[in-house]
DNA sequence: CGGACAAGCTGA
DNA sequence: CAGCTTGTCCGG
């Protein structure tokens, strides 16, 4: 069994393999006896220091380590990624501050392949030419900046037109939209994670959401990634890989042409390559008619949350959606059976609903999930600002209005509907969207909230469609100058990328510096060895005992996050957070 | 990670 | 010193 190992010579038919194992917290590779017909990126199952775990082979033919007796392969269980994205994990690990297993479980089949279906054959040439699609695409690294409602089909055409193209879409319903459309183009199209399979044996376009920018793709001939802005191409749970920076990566390594789109692209995005854009007519009839009501003018007497343009578009019948964030992001405890706001029983204070008890904010007084006026246990949450919001819309424009909660499956049937930005989300079509309180993005306290209101302003842009269909955004501002609110009136988001670059550039946040968010119980013991480092530099602990580590730019962040051991224990590394 | 084994603590 | 906990090492 498993050959002439004390010489450390394969057998005939076997061959010696690298295999990583599916453990994050396993860092070493090892080696095994394999079947000769094995490829990099199978996904095997071993038996290692008496456990069975499941691995992928990350090498072949490999020299066998001296004086290691190996071991054969339990199973060799079925197809994988293939060896470039095998590589590819490897330096996400880097990038990200992870392990090579998160990256390559996203790469891999949910189930089991044993074969694959017959690939794709070349696909014919049909379509009209879109210009600035193939500007962008010839362009190599190209960002393509295109109004919200333009159409993103042409340009997954043009791409596959140069041969296998993965496409990465920032929502599902995005991905079905296009991938329909391709599929009547007459093209192969595989939906990542679904037609695994079929993208792996060779599909013309490989589509998906963020997991797409890890799905196969064999003789990849170009990339694209759709709304590049959007923080949905960013992983939350740690590591926190961004798409966009994978799909860059991955077509640097092909050697192919990479497009990112985005009606206002971001600055990392901006920093990779080269803009491509419209004509400034063109852009400006993708945008729809802009509305700045500047709520200082308002009458003060009446709630200047519901100035008088609103109403009108309240009372005029059209569909309408407004977009109102709840301000601090408490949502406070109402009981279900009396109403009454729950307290804390020592400060009087507003409680939140803790693990399984009530927990007062202000001074952390713990007391059972009980009502105080009438004794009920079952308390709901109420987003203030919303529900109020829609009461006081329905009275004042004496239409009925919706209120639209992120959770609930089926969106009320008014003409009208209130919401939080997640609104934006569930709705697919609208005559106008109002921003009530455009002012709570603006002034978000994170770093980033200039283009994430800019974000939200272009996705109720493509909501309600361009100039020449009648679409309309009403912004509730006190800040009327505010660059957000001149780039959406003005069609020109540009404005916005030239205010922020210059005050990251002031602040040394990200794209001109590189930062990681270090938390957990062992942040401390983390970060210990960073502070002996002069190429980083340690802020913090904060309140919460977190850490930022900050360097000059990604490749010095990263080398130095490599070579710091992780203590055992819950530790969150965030590099690139989309928040701080 | 999780098993193996070694070193340290406790109780009789 | 058995019997148990805690720590460190290592796996092919």
């Amino acid at each position: 069994m498993g050959g002439n190992a004390a010489s450390g010579r394969p057998e005939v038919g076997t061959r010696v393999v690298t295999v990583r194992a599916d453990e994050p917290a396993l860092d070493k590779t090892f080696d095994y006896l394999a079947p000769s017909d094995v490829r990099v990126g199978d996904v095997v199952r071993i038996d290692l220091h008496g456990r069975r775990l499941g691995g992928w082979v990350v090498d072949v033919d490999v020299e066998p380590p001296a004086g290691v007796d190996l071991k054969p392969l339990a199973k060799v269980s079925g197809w994988g990624p293939s060896r470039d994205l095998v590589d590819l994990a490897d330096w996400a690990a880097w990038r990200w501050a992870g392990q090579p297993p998160h990256f390559l479980r996203t790469a891999t089949a949910a189930s089991v392949v044993r074969g694959l279906p017959p690939a794709a054959r070349p696909a014919s040439a049909q379509g009209v030419e879109d210009a600035l699609a193939a500007d962008a695409l010839r362009a190599g690294r190209a960002v393509l900046r295109l109004p919200p409602s333009a159409d993103l089909f042409p340009l997954a055409l043009q791409a596959a037109r140069l041969g296998p193209t993965l496409v990465v879409c920032s929502s599902h319903a995005q991905e079905r939209h296009l991938a329909a459309r391709l599929r009547r183009a007459g093209l192969v199209v595989a939906a990542h994670p679904r037609d695994w399979a079929q993208a792996r044996a060779g599909a013309h376009v490989v589509i998906g959401a963020r997991a797409a920018a890890w799905a196969p793709c064999p003789d990849l001939a170009a990339v694209v990634v759709l709304d590049e802005h959007e923080e949905v191409h960013q992983e939350e749970a740690s590591p926190t890989w961004h798409a966009r920076d994978v799909a860059v990566e991955r077509a640097a390594r092909a050697g192919v042409p990479c497009v990112l789109t985005s009606p206002c692209p971001s600055l990392e995005a901006l920093a990779w390559g080269a803009l491509v854009s419209p004509s400034r007519a063109d852009e400006r009839a993708g945008w729809p008619v802009v509305d700045v009501v500047d709520r200082r003018r308002e009458d003060p007497l009446r709630s200047d949350l519901y100035s008088e343009k609103l109403v009108d578009l309240v009372r005029s019948g059209r569909r309408l959606v407004c977009v109102l964030n709840r301000k601090g992001r408490a949502a406070l405890l109402v009981c279900a059976a009396c109403s009454d706001l729950a307290r804390c029983e020592t400060c009087q204070s507003a409680v939140a609903m803790g693990e399984s008890t009530l927990v007062c904010r202000r001074c952390a007084t713990t007391r059972p999930v009980v009502c105080q006026s009438c004794g009920s246990g079952k308390l709901k949450q109420r987003r203030l600002g919303v529900s109020r919001a829609r009461e006081d819309l329905e009275r004042l424009g004496r239409v009925p209005v919706g209120e639209v909660t992120g959770d609930s499956d089926d969106l009320p049937d008014t003409n009208v509907l209130v919401g939080t930005e997640a609104v934006l989300r569930r709705v697919d079509r609208a005559d106008a969207v109002a921003f009530l309180d455009l002012d709570a993005e603006l002034l978000a306290p994170r770093y980033r909230a200039g283009e994430e209101a800019m974000a939200l302003v272009a996705r109720a842009a493509r909501l309600v469609g361009g100039k020449a269909g009648g679409g309309r955004v009403l912004l509730q501002t006190r800040q009327p100058k505010h660059e957000v609110v001149q780039a959406a009136l003005l069609a020109d988001p540009s404005r916005v990328s030239a205010v922020e670059r210059e005050r990251r550039a002031i602040l040394r946040l990200p794209p001109a510096a590189a930062v990681a968010h270090v938390s957990g119980a062992p942040a401390a013991a983390y970060v210990e060895p960073l502070l002996g480092r002069i190429d980083v530099e340690v802020l913090g602990p904060a309140a919460d005992g977190s850490y930022l580590v900050r360097a000059a730019d990604v490749r010095t962040l990263c080398d130095a996050l490599d070579a710091t051991p992780r203590p055992g224990g819950r530790l969150r590394v965030a590099v690139d957070p989309a928040r701080l």
